[in-house]
DNA sequence: GATGAATGAGTATTCATTCAT
DNA sequence: CATGAATGAATACTCATTCAT
């Protein structure tokens, strides 16, 4: 037989990093990063340790690759035409897309999570993503260019626009705010239990989108 | 000097157990459970690696104490009248008592948050306070004689006796869902962030009651 | 029984700590630092894996302890007065005394000369001896403060002076190098064969002596 | 293109073990030989992990086969008349060589001067070529027929007929060794230091033959 | 012949837990 | 009551070697 050529090596490689990662994030999403073993990820991966050392440098790296694939696949799946500009009709999409993606991609979520709550481990791998994270009111005058520091800026003049049709002491911060609470509460809660009730689980997002439309 | 009274060393012991599960708590809520070594909190508590398994069978042992301690604050804490029925003072009380012990144990919070999301720590640590974690929506109905199920059978009805104000098809569940979800929102991002806006932190709550009084 | 004092535990680990490099220094030297491994050591040392990292902090830290160790025993062996200047009489004792140090310490010497050809190796635990180690010819007018600098500082300008007593085309620096090829060959060879010959290694001394003083 | 040849086929295989051996040897005298990978040593040839064991059995076969090349060609180097009587002029030429060949072929010294000092390693690689390693003075009398015993048998004839025109105390052997000691100092000082002073390398050459012819 | 994916035994290191004093 | 030395099972990671293609 005829030695595998370059492209099959490729193939080969890219579908066992993917099968590794998948496995990999079940586990630490389901166990958490520490508790989860290289041993028992292999084990499920159906693969020898030392192989996983041929896909990714360290159990570190495998993490933060994981969380890097994530990343692009959210950044892509909004793909903002980037006039950083929200109309009523883009806000009421990007509701339903997030609460889309939570549930497709919930296990990615639930590491997500976990990493947030830790300080260091959050400074380690979600910088990228988050920039310093100060308290949320310093966050909307922040002028990093993280994807979430993008998003927030847009929702902020969102809400200050809708300032005109209320009014004259209406803070439109503290209604961003209520905003983000109910939305990451929503995404907090549904993480954390096991099962998502799909009747609910719209009738919640439409709720949202009544409420702060 | 005379001989220490055995009150007087149950005391010191008792004492010591406080020290031992405070250094405990900062350190699990920072760093995770798992990246927390014994000997750091011993050393930092002051005393020896062995004294520790004099106090503690195991680690985690000094988990389940510093959890089954907390809860029994809040519980305590709440200390509720047992009727079942929550007036509109009653509910601002609470939410108020809600959040002010969120600061005062933020670091509890932070803990209790990180085990939360993993399921078999959950199940081993916090089935006694939540009873079997399904979804929301079962929870209001389940007949669990947890805290948290009291809490939210208090809450279900609190909305339901609402719904006498509002139009026809208003659920009052979803309601609920919502209130719930904003009050698990703020608490969460509070958590998780390092340090808490003070002004805003009044504000979101008075609008918090506002919105679902 | 009462509890060890301070002192006690003190003495134990200087003991132990004495036993684990004396064990390691025989192992590296015979089989080599890369070859050896902790478990071998630990095993003959006859304690657990696991004390040894209550005594060292790694592999890599137990091999500079026991350089270093041996460098200051080196170092303070031959108290030098410091005044730079070596009299015939000093040369003498000069050379005896290393070559007593050489029958005394031949593991360490074994081990030494392995890191000794290693560069990398040699420029992580060596350096505090050596300086940087380029050709000879350059050491003699380094002004580096190493112990190895200060040592061939003396021996330099001891063979100047004594090129009033030789013809004007002496090289006074061509002797010190063989002076030291020399020397450095009968430690080399002594080190590297396993056993010493009594007689012609005293034999061997006298005829430095006689050939350079 | 017509098919190659056998012979073609050979002269590229040996080609490639050439290359290979080049490289490993490289390797092996600048990091070691244990701490020199497989995997390294395949990618700076050029060629994949697995040809490599097409070549040579095993790590080991690759060094020993290195150690045996070299062998050869040393001693082919000096091909000696073999009448085992070294005249002044070849006493010369022989230390002219040996110190060409140092610098020609420094890699190789570097390794073998490794290998040497480790007792289990040069037992199981330099055997053939030391015979067993007893201390020198031994050398001079066993009589083995390795390519050492040979040219040291050679050295201590060439000494002992020298003794006639000295005084009557005069011990060959000393003096032997005293030229072995140069000769190897010399050699394992210029092994161990990075790079080499031509000018004073030759000096010392001339210097040597003067002392000891 | 040639590739590099795959293996598994081995290595340094960590850490909860035990125990002699 | 108190100490920290000691243990050993577990963990991340390495690397010579094998093997399907």
């Amino acid at each position: 037989m005829s030695p595998r050529t370059p492209k099959q090596f490729k193939e080969i490689r890219e579908e066992k990093r993917t099968l590794i990662m998948d496995v990999a994030l079940e586990h630490f999403a389901k166990e958490g990063y520490h508790k989860t073993t290289i041993n028992h990820i292999a084990k499920h991966a159906g693969i020898s340790k030392g192989l996983m050392y041929n896909y990714f440098e360290s159990k570190e790296e495998l993490l933060s690759e994981i969380i890097e694939r994530s990343m692009e696949e959210i950044a892509n799946y909004f793909d903002p035409d980037k006039d950083g500009y929200l109309s009523e009709e883009e806000f009421e999409l990007f509701i339903r897309k997030l609460f889309h993606l939570l549930r497709e991609k919930l296990s990615f979520w639930r590491l997500f999570f976990q990493l947030l709550i830790q300080k260091d481990v959050r400074d380690q791998f979600l910088k990228s993503f988050f920039g310093p994270l100060d308290p949320v009111q310093d966050i909307y005058s922040n002028n990093s260019n993280t994807f979430l520091a993008l998003v927030i800026k847009m929702f902020t003049e969102y809400f200050i626009r809708k300032k005109n049709r209320k009014p004259a002491d209406y803070d439109p911060i503290l209604d961003l705010n209520m905003f983000i609470y109910t939305v990451e509460g929503f995404a907090w809660v549904t993480t954390y239990l096991d099962e998502v009730d799909g009747n609910y689980y719209d009738k919640t997002i439409n709720r949202i989108i009544e409420l702060y439309k």
